[in-house]
DNA sequence: CGACATCTAGTAACCGGTTACCTGGCCCGG
DNA sequence: CCGGGCCAGGTAACCGGTTACTAGATGTCG
C-alpha cells in the first residue's frame, strides 16, 4: 500500500526478452526493427501497461518542455480567455501547458517564475498590465535572463518592453487604437462631455487607453479636461464605487462615459441604476475588452482577441513567428448603450 | 546560439571546491555541514545562478508530483473558479498544478490523462457534467485503475462514482438540495406553473437539478407536468434558443422559470426580452452557479462554492480529508428576479 | 596513550530512460 | 571460399540529481 512498484523500461524488456534499448526504439518509433520483434514489446507493453516516464525522458532526451503561462487569477474571463489561447496552440504544437496564478502578488510571481526555471519551461508566457517602475524593468530583466540561461523563452503579453537587450518577445492589443476608436464612436454621436472611469496612471494598458481617448477628443478638437478623468481599478467592485462617488459628489456635466474595461462599466451601470439613470436613454456608456457582462449589458465595447492573443505568445515563443513586437488590432462591437445626442 | 549550456550541480560543486553530495545537502537543508562549506557552496550556486533540475529531482528523489486538473474549457466561469481553487490549495500544499483542457473532446481527455500519467502527476481531478452510460464508466474504471497503478489519484468533481472498486474519490455539489430550495423559493412565491428549462437526460448534473426540481413540486402537492420540462444544453445560446422556441411554439402557461444554469438564464432573459416580457414584472426566473452574468442580470440563482471544490478535491486526493464521497451545501442567492404571484 | 564515538565530506550506486558504438549473422560479389 | 557491407539488436555511457555507505579527522574517556 505504501510506495508503488512501477512499471519501468527493464521490465518491459525482461517480459519481451529483449534488452531495453530495443524497447526504447520501439517506442520512439525511428530505428529499423523487426516486425516480430516490435509485435513482442508491443504485446508487453500492453500487457504491463507500461507508461514512459516523462521525467526521466527529459532527463536523457532533449525533447520540448512545457509551455507556462503566468496569470492574476484564471477566474477573471480577460485572462482565461488568453490561457485558452494559449492551452491550445500549445497542444497543437504537441507541448504540455502550465497555466499558473500568482494572485497579483509579486512573491508568488518570482518563486513561480523560479519553478518555471526548474522545470525547464521551453516559454513563459507573462500576461496582464503591471505599473512599469524602475523596480519592475530590474525584475523582468532579471527573469529574462535567468529563463535565456536555462533556455527558455520569455514571452511578456500585454506588457511593455524591456530596453534593450531584454531576450524578451512582446505581444499585446493595440489599447490606444481601439479606445481611439470607441472614444470616436461616442464622439460622433454627438457626445463631447465623456467621463473616463478607471485610470490608472503607471499602469501599461491604462495609460494606452487614456492615451486613445485622448487623441479622439484631440482629433475632434475637443480639449482634454483633467476632471473627467477619474481613476479607479479595474473591477467591477472599483467601478461601482468611482461611479457612486463621482455622482454624489460632483455634478454631473458628462453625456456619456468610457470605462477601463468591461467590469467597471458594470459596476458603473449598476451604480447609474441606483441614482435611476438608465443606459442609454439617461447615459451613454462603453466599456472595453468584450468579455461576457457586456453581452447581457447590452453594453458596446472593444473587442479583443484574446484567444489570438494566447496563441500567438506561443508561436514567437517557438520561432514560428517574428521576433519583433506584434500588436494585434481590435474592433468595435456595437451594442445598445450608446444614443446619440439630441441638437437642441 | 544552439543548445544552451547549463549549470549544472557538478558546476556549482567544481567552483565551490566541494562534492556533488555536499552541493546537494546543502540544497536539501537536512544533513549537517560546516556553515564554512554552506556558505562556499551558497556562494558558488549564486555566481553561477545555479536552478537544480525538477526532471532529475523527480527521477532520484520520491518527491510529490504535480497535481492536474482537467477540464471542457477554462473559458466557462464555472469550471474556471473550480481551477482557481485547485491552483490555490496546491500551491498552499507546495505543489504545482497543472490545468488542463479537453474542449469536451473524449479522445483529448485519453491523451491528457496519458501524458499525466507520464508526468507521475500526483492527483488527476476530473470536474465536469458528462452522460453517464456504459462507456463512460469502462473508460473511468480504466483510468482510475492505470493511474492508481502509476500512484496518482483519480478525483471526480461534479461526476457520479464508480462502481465499487473502482479507486476514485469523489466531491461534487449538492445539486438536488439545491435545486430543490430554489424550486422552493419559487412555490413559495406562489408559483405553481413553473418552467424547467435545461434539462439534459443521462447527464449527472442536470439529473439531480431535475431530481430536486420535482421533489420540490411534490412536496407542495404540485404534480409534474413533463410539458414544463424543456431540454438544452447548458449555454447561453442554448438558452436563448430554448426559449424562443417554448414562446413561439406554446402557450406561455407558466409563470416562472428555474434555468438549469445561470448562462441558460440569461440566454432566456435575452429572448424574454424580444417578446416584451419584462423580468420579474412579467415573469420570475430563476439560475443556477451564481456566475458572473448573474450579478449583473439580478437574478436569483443557487450559490455553488467553487473554490472550495476544487480546494477539497486537492485535499482529498492528498489524503487529508477522508475518502468517503463528499458532497459541498449549497445556497440561495436572493436578487431581483422573482416577484411573488399576486392572488386574483 | 590507545580505543572508540562523533562529525563532516567524499565515493559511487541508483532513479528510468536515450543513444553512440559495437557485435554477430547473413548476403553478396569476386 | 573469403572479405566487406548491411541489418537487427545488445552494451554501456550518460542525462542531473539523491543518498547509503564509507573514510578521515577530531574529540572523549578509561
Amino acid at each position: 500500500m505504501s510506495t508503488v512498484k512501477r512499471v519501468t523500461i527493464r521490465d518491459v524488456a525482461g517480459r519481451a526478452g529483449v534488452s531495453v534499448a530495443t524497447v526504447s526504439r520501439v517506442l520512439a518509433g525511428d530505428y529499423p526493427v523487426l516486425a516480430a520483434t516490435r509485435n513482442k514489446v508491443m504485446r508487453a507493453v500492453r500487457d504491463l501497461d507500461y507508461v514512459p516516464n516523462a521525467h526521466a525522458r527529459a532527463l536523457s532526451a532533449d525533447r520540448p518542455g512545457a509551455i507556462a503561462i503566468v496569470v492574476n487569477t484564471v477566474a477573471v474571463p480577460y485572462y482565461a480567455y488568453i490561457a485558452q489561447g494559449v492551452e491550445e496552440q500549445a497542444a497543437r504544437e504537441g507541448r504540455l501547458s502550465l497555466i499558473c496564478t500568482t494572485g497579483g502578488d509579486t512573491g508568488r510571481e518570482l518563486s513561480i517564475v523560479q519553478l518555471l526555471r526548474e522545470q525547464r519551461a521551453e516559454a513563459v508566457i507573462l500576461v496582464g498590465s503591471v505599473v512599469v517602475d524602475e523596480e519592475y524593468r530590474k525584475r523582468m530583466t532579471e527573469y529574462a535572463h535567468s529563463l535565456a540561461a536555462a533556455g527558455s523563452r520569455l514571452v511578456l503579453c500585454g506588457r511593455p518592453p524591456l530596453e534593450e537587450g531584454g531576450p524578451a518577445l512582446v505581444v499585446g492589443f493595440d489599447n490606444a487604437g481601439g479606445a481611439h476608436a470607441v472614444t470616436s464612436h461616442l464622439l460622433s454621436a454627438g457626445h463631447r462631455r465623456i467621463l473616463y472611469l478607471g485610470s490608472r496612471p503607471g499602469h501599461s494598458t491604462s495609460d494606452s487607453r487614456v492615451a486613445g481617448y485622448r487623441s479622439a477628443l484631440a482629433g475632434y478638437g475637443v480639449a482634454a479636461d483633467p476632471t473627467l478623468e477619474v481613476e479607479g481599478e479595474f473591477s467591477r467592485a472599483a467601478g461601482y464605487a468611482a461611479m457612486t462617488t463621482r455622482l454624489s459628489s460632483g455634478p454631473v456635466d458628462f453625456t456619456a462615459i468610457f470605462a477601463g474595461n468591461d467590469l467597471v462599466a458594470a459596476g458603473a451601470i449598476q451604480a447609474l441604476r441606483e441614482r435611476g439613470l438608465r443606459v442609454p436613454d439617461d447615459m451613454s456608456i462603453v466599456g472595453y475588452d468584450d468579455v461576457p457582462p457586456s453581452v447581457d449589458l447590452g453594453l458596446t465595447t472593444v473587442h479583443l482577441p484574446h484567444d489570438e492573443l494566447g496563441r500567438t505568445a506561443v508561436r514567437m515563443a517557438l520561432g514560428r513567428d517574428g521576433s519583433g513586437p506584434t500588436v494585434l488590432g481590435t474592433h468595435i462591437v456595437v451594442r445598445d448603450s450608446v444614443r446619440p445626442i439630441t441638437v437642441r
